[in-house]
DNA sequence: GGTTTGACCATAA
DNA sequence: CTTATGGCCAAAC
């Protein structure tokens, strides 16, 4: 399935990646990265995500490797994204932190 | 085509 | 536990 979408390279690979993660895992930029075939390119996976407009990417699976979610000044995306993953059944700890984090862990298998 | 930036990560203190 | 620093690489300016 090709399921091209409106983004370029890298990006768009990013979202190929995020989509293939099932309700109640959780990934991180840095797996996401070492999928793509680059451990270094994290930081391209959170801002290839910021640029995300599609509703198509579940992007709120995607948290960093401390099992948290970091943000910049967004804290409205932050509210949501942890909404989503208790919607899913995915506990977050008082630290905010989730909970079986290395449980949930979603791996790509290609 | 050089400079800036960025939803990160690992290590050090 | 937290905060600080370096680095890495692609996209935006």
């Amino acid at each position: 399935m090709e399921t091209r979408i409106i983004t370029t390279g890298f990006n768009g690979r990013v979202y190929d990646v995020v989509r293939r993660v099932p309700e109640g895992s959780v990934t991180t930029y840095g797996d996401i990265a070492t999928i793509l075939g680059s451990p270094r390119v994290a930081r391209h996976v959170g801002f290839a995500l910021a640029a995300l407009r599609e509703d198509d990417v579940p992007w709120h699976r995607v948290i960093n490797s401390r099992g948290r979610i970091s943000f910049k000044g967004d804290t409205v995306r932050g509210a949501l994204q942890r909404a989503r993953l208790e919607a899913e059944g995915i506990t977050f700890a008082a630290s905010g932190r989730v909970e079986d984090f290395a449980s949930i862990r979603w791996r790509d298998e290609a």
